[in-house]
DNA sequence: GGGCATATATTGTCGGACAATCAGACTATC
DNA sequence: GATAGTCTGATTGTCCGACAATATATGCCC
C-alpha cells in the first residue's frame, strides 16, 4: 500500500467556511443570531473580504445562514426543508434513479407516514387532506391533478408530525411528479382510482385507525405500479427532474 | 391582494450559479465535462471574476462541480451521496429531531432495505455483511461497536441496490451513531442482542428470504427502542450530531 | 413615544495584481 | 524508448483598493 496519503492544501475559503460552520453546529452561534459583517470576519480570520465572501456563499447554499427578505445582514438559520430536499432529488435524478427504485421507497415511507398521521393528525390537517381529495376528484386533467396528488402525500407526511419522514418523503414527491403526469395522461381511469384510494386513506386517518391507514396507503402505492405498467412505462424508466 | 409582489433583485452571483446549474441539470453540460476557466466564464457572463467565483462556490457545495484531487480545473460531477446526506442529517439535527422520530423512520426504511437486499445482494456484499456481524460480535466496547453497527445498516442498504433507499438511510445512520453509543455504554447486554439479531438478518439475506429479512430487521429495530428505554433515554431525546 | 431626515455601515460588484502551481511541450539522459 | 529534468503558459487562490446602492442606526422634531 501507499506510504503517504496525498496531503491536500485546503483553500482558505473552505477553512473559513468550516470554522463558521463548526460554531453554528455546536451552537456557539444560534439560529437567529446575526453574523458579524464581512469586513469584521475578514479581519478576525486574517483574510481578505473576497475570501470570506466565498466562504459565506458556501454556508448560504447549505442553508446555514440566510437573510430576511430585502435585508443585508446575514443571520444564522436552520436549513429550510425544501432547500435540502431539492438538493436530494436533484442528486437522485442525476444518478439515474429508476421508477422502480422510487416506487420501492414510496412503499417503505408512505404507509409509515399514513400510520403516524392517523395517530397524530390535527383537525386542521384533516381538513386540508379532505380538501385535496375533493380537488383531485374534481380535477379534469393531469396538469391540475398531479400537483394535488403530490400535495396529498406531502400533507399526510406532515400530519405524521415526524420531521424525518417529512424530509425523507419530500424528495420522492419531486421525483414522482413528472413521471406521474406521464401516467395520468395515458390512463384516463387513473384519477378515479386515485380518488377512491385517497378517500379510504383519509377516512382511516380521520378515524385514527393507524393500521388501516397504512394498509390503504400501501394498496394505493401498489396501484401506482400497476398503473405504470398499464400505461406502458417500464420500471427501469429513469425519472426526470421537474421544474 | 397586492398588485405587485416585492421584486427582489437577485444578485449576479446567484444568477450566474443558476444559469450554470440549469445547463448541468438539462444535460447540456454532462458529468465529466470540464468547465471553462473562470476568466472565460466571467467574460461570457459579462461579470467580474470574483462574481463568477462566488457562483462556483455555490455549485461546488451543491456537489454539481468538483475537481479531481490535486487538480485545478473544475469538472461537472454527480453529487456524491455522502455530501448530500451529511447536509440532510445536519438539517435534521438542527431542527431538533427526537429519537422517536428517528426510530420511526428506521422502522419504515431498514426493513424495506433488508427485504430488497435479500432479493438482490451479491456474494461480495454478503461477505462484507458477515464480516461486520463477526466484528460486532468480537467487539469489546461501544467505541468500536457503534461504527460497525452503523456500517451493517449501510451495507444492507447498499445491498438493496436501491439508490433512493441508500440515500434515505444514510442520514439516519449519521444521527443514530452518537445516540447509539450512549445506549451501548449503559447497557452491557446490548451488544449480544444486536449480534444475535444481525445473525438472523444476515442468514435471511443469504437465503434470499425477503420476508424473513424484513421481519427480523423490524424486530431488530424494535429491540433498539426497548434498549433505549432500558437505558433510560427518553424518546423525546433530541439526537445530537456526531463527527 | 412615534415619525422623519440624515449619517454610517455594509453589501454587491468591479478592476487590477501577484505568487503558486498545474498542464503540456520540449529536451537531456540512461 | 522510457524516464527525468526544464521551460512556458494558463489558471487558480488570494489580496488590495474602490464605488454605487441601500439597509441600518442616529439624531431631531413633534
Amino acid at each position: 500500500m501507499n506510504l503517504f496519503e496525498p496531503l491536500n492544501h485546503e483553500p482558505a475559503y473552505r477553512m473559513v467556511a468550516t470554522a463558521i460552520e463548526r460554531k453554528i453546529v455546536e451552537r456557539t452561534l444560534r439560529a437567529g443570531d446575526a453574523l458579524p459583517a464581512e469586513t469584521a470576519l475578514a479581519e478576525q480570520f486574517g483574510v481578505n473580504r473576497s475570501t470570506v465572501r466565498e466562504a459565506l456563499r458556501e454556508l448560504e447554499t447549505h442553508g446555514l445562514v440566510g437573510r430576511q427578505a430585502g435585508g443585508k445582514k446575514l443571520y444564522v438559520t436552520r436549513p429550510k426543508r425544501d432547500r435540502v430536499s431539492s438538493g436530494v432529488s436533484r442528486a437522485l435524478a442525476m444518478h439515474g434513479v429508476t421508477f422502480l427504485e422510487l416506487w420501492e421507497s414510496m412503499m417503505a415511507i408512505e404507509p409509515a407516514a399514513a400510520r403516524h398521521a392517523a395517530d397524530r393528525r390535527t383537525e386542521e390537517e384533516l381538513e386540508v387532506i379532505d380538501r385535496l381529495v375533493a380537488a383531485v376528484a374534481a380535477s379534469r386533467d393531469g396538469r391540475t391533478a398531479v400537483p394535488l396528488v403530490v400535495d396529498f402525500f406531502a400533507t399526510v407526511a406532515r400530519a405524521s408530525h415526524n420531521q424525518v419522514l417529512v424530509m425523507a418523503q419530500d424528495p420522492l414527491n419531486r421525483l414522482l411528479a413528472p413521471t406521474l403526469s406521464r401516467m395520468i395522461d395515458k390512463l384516463p381511469q387513473a384519477r378515479a382510482r386515485i380518488t377512491s384510494a385517497q378517500r379510504r386513506i383519509a377516512a382511516a386517518i380521520r378515524d385514527r385507525n393507524a393500521e388501516d391507514a397504512a394498509e390503504w396507503m400501501a394498496k394505493h402505492i401498489r396501484d401506482f405500479k400497476r398503473g405504470y405498467e398499464l400505461a406502458g412505462i417500464e420500471l427501469e424508466y429513469r425519472v426526470p427532474l421537474g421544474s
